[in-house]
DNA sequence: TTACCGGGAGAAATCGATTTCTCTCAACGT
DNA sequence: ACGTTGAGAGAAATCGATTTCTCCCGGTAA
C-alpha cells in the first residue's frame, strides 16, 4: 500500500492499479498525523510573524507560501503580535508539531529557539536579526535610510526630521543609523534634536511630528521609518494645513498598496518583502535534506531597498 | 509518564514527582505528532482565508487566533489568495492533519468541503455563504451598504453610484441590492447606468470611475463596496481634479487602517472582523467535544455593520 | 482468618503509514 | 538438474503518547 502510493520500483504496476483502484473506491485518504509521526517530520513550515496587519509581513508571507508550495510544503501562519509570550509560545508549537523548518520575525534579538535547533529544524530569521547562529535575510535598512535622507535633501530640502521606531527594534536603529550617515554625506550636521523614537504606530508618530513642528528651529521635512507612522505624519500635518509635496517633504519606509493614493502619492522605500520570503524559503530548502553535521555555516543575507520617488518628496 | 503529565488523578504525588524532575532533567519533550495519532486529534484549528492582504481578514484572523489561544488552541492560517485550487489544497492539508476545525471564507458557494465533514471535523463559513449545510458568520452587507446610500443622499448628494464588485461574489451581490434598496427607501429610482461591477481591485474601480463620470448623466457620490477599490475611486477623482467630501461624496466599506489618514477622510462602513473571527471560533467550540449525531443544526449568525461617517461624505 | 474490593503501577495494545525483515517463486548459470 | 540470485509481496517492527489490560498488594468486612 505505502509503496503504491509513494510509487516504489519494485511494484508490480498491475498490483498498483489494482490498489489505487481499491484505494479509490473505498475512499481511503492517507493520514498526515501517522505519516509525520514515522517519517519524523512533516511536509509544514512555519513562518512567526510579529504583525499579521502588517503589509510587509504578509508580502513575505506570500513569497515564502508560493515557494513552498512549489516544493510540497504547506506553511502554517502565526502571528506573535510583538508579545515575546505568544511568539515563544509558538515557536513550541513548532517543535511539538515537528515541523521541518521556521521562519521567524524575532521579537527580541535574544529570542530563545534553542528547542529547535537542538532538534535540527533550521531557522530562518527575517527582516531583524538573532543572536543565535542562523540563517537571516535582512534588508539593507540603513542604506535606504541614507538614500531617502540624502534625496530629501538633494531635491532641495533642508532640514529632514527622522521618527523611527523603538529604540529597542533593530531596523529603528539601523534607519536612524541610515538617516544620521545621509545627512553627514551630504555635509550635514545630524541633530539630535531632529530625531524622534515612536513605536511604528500612527499616534505615537502624530505626537512626535506636532513636537517637532513646534520646536525651535522645525524641520522641513521628514523621513519616517515605516508606513503606519507615515499615516501618523500625514494626519498631524494635514490638520496644519502643510501639504507634503509642496510645504513639507516626505518619505517613508515601506510601499504599503495605499501609499500611491494618498494625497500626494508616498515616495517611499520599497522593501523587497516578498522576495525576503522567497529567499527565506531557500535557505530553508537548503539545509532540509542535510545531515546536521553536513550543514553550512549560518548565512547572512541582506537585501537592497528601492526608492521610489512619487510626490511627497518634491520640494515646492 | 502520561499519566503523570497529564495530572490523572490516580497518580501517586511522590512518583508524579519523581518523572517530573526526570523528565525535565532529560529535556524531554512531548511529541504533538504521536499524541495526536492516539488522540486522533491535533489541537490546531486552521484558518483558510481568501486573501492575506487583505486587512478585513486579518482582523478576523486576529479574533479567532486570540480565542483559539484563551482555549488552548493553535490557529495554522493558510491563504488560498482566492485561487479555488489552492483552497482544494489547503482543505486538503486540513484533512490530512486532522486539525480539530476549520474555518473557512468560501472562493465559492459549491466549495467542497465534504471530505471534512465526513470525518466530522467542524467547518464554519466566515463572510461568504456555502451551499453545504454549516455554521456561517456573514455581515449584514445589504443593511450596511442601505445604510451608506441612505446617508449620502441625506447629506444631500442626489445621483450616488455604485461600483461594487465581481458578479461571482455573494458579498458583491449583497451590496449592490443594499444599494438598490437604499435609493427606493428615498424615493430614487436605481439606475442600471449608475451601477458597475470591478473585481475588488483598485485599478479597476479606478476605470469604472472614469466611465462613469464620463457617461451622459454623471453621478455625484459614491458608494464602493471595499476599500481597495476606494483607492482606485479616489486616484481617478484626484486625477480630475475632484476633491471627495466637497465636489464628491463617498462612502466605502471597510474600516482599513489608512481610511482615516486620506485626505478627505474617508466615511466607511465598518465591518466587525474581528467579532466575525471570535464568533467563528465560538461556534467551532461549540461542536467540539460533541458526537456527529448530538450536534445541534446549522446556525447563521449575521453580524451588523457601522456607518463611520468621516469627510468624504460631506456634502459641499 | 479468608474473601473481596480497589488503588496504583507496570505491561501491552492502539493509532496508521513507513520501513525492514522474511519468505516464495522464478529465472539464470554452471 | 541443482544451486544461486533477485524481484516481489506479505508479515512484522517502528515511531511515541495514550489507553486499556493485568496483576499485586493492602485494607476492610464478613
Amino acid at each position: 500500500m505505502s509503496r503504491t502510493l509513494n510509487n516504489q520500483a519494485t511494484v508490480d504496476e498491475q498490483l498498483a492499479d489494482r490498489v489505487r483502484v481499491a484505494a479509490a473506491e473505498l475512499g481511503y485518504r492517507r493520514n498526515g498525523i501517522a505519516r509525520s509521526l514515522r517519517l519524523q517530520r512533516a511536509d509544514v513550515w512555519a513562518l512567526i510573524i510579529s504583525d499579521i496587519a502588517n503589509p510587509f509581513f504578509t508580502a513575505i508571507a506570500r513569497g515564502l507560501e508560493d515557494l513552498a508550495q512549489r516544493q510540497g510544503f504547506s506553511v502554517v501562519l502565526c502571528n506573535s503580535d510583538e508579545d515575546p509570550a505568544k511568539e515563544a509560545n509558538y515557536l513550541e508549537v513548532a517543535e511539538r508539531e515537528q515541523v521541518s523548518g521556521v521562519v521567524l520575525s524575532p521579537n527580541r534579538i535574544g529570542s530563545d529557539i534553542s528547542p529547535l535547533t537542538r532538534l535540527g529544524v533550521p531557522v530562518v530569521a527575517v527582516d531583524r536579526p538573532l543572536r543565535a547562529p542562523v540563517d537571516t535575510v535582512l534588508v539593507r535598512s540603513a542604506a535606504g535610510a541614507q538614500e531617502a535622507t540624502e534625496h530629501l535633501l538633494d531635491v532641495g530640502w533642508r532640514r529632514p526630521a527622522c521618527i523611527t521606531g523603538p529604540e529597542s527594534a533593530q531596523t529603528a536603529i539601523q534607519r536612524l543609523a541610515g538617516y544620521r550617515r545621509g545627512l553627514l554625506a551630504r555635509k550635514r550636521r545630524p541633530a539630535a534634536s531632529l530625531v524622534r523614537h515612536a513605536d511604528y504606530r500612527a499616534d505615537r508618530a502624530a505626537l512626535a511630528t506636532a513636537e517637532l513642528l513646534d520646536g525651535r528651529n522645525p524641520p522641513d521635512s521628514f523621513f519616517v521609518a515605516n508606513s503606519e507612522m507615515a499615516l501618523g505624519v500625514l494626519q498631524e500635518l494635514r490638520s496644519r494645513g502643510l501639504t507634503v509635496g509642496e510645504d513639507v517633504g516626505l518619505v517613508a519606509f515601506d510601499n504599503a498598496p495605499w501609499t500611491a493614493f494618498t494625497d500626494r502619492p508616498l515616495s517611499v522605500v520599497d522593501q523587497p518583502a516578498y522576495e525576503m520570503g522567497v529567499l527565506a524559503g531557500n535557505l530553508l530548502l537548503s539545509r532540509l535534506g542535510v545531515p546536521l553535521s553536513d550543514r553550512p555555516a549560518p548565512r547572512v543575507r541582506r537585501l537592497r531597498t528601492e526608492l521610489i520617488v512619487r510626490e511627497s518628496s518634491l520640494h515646492g
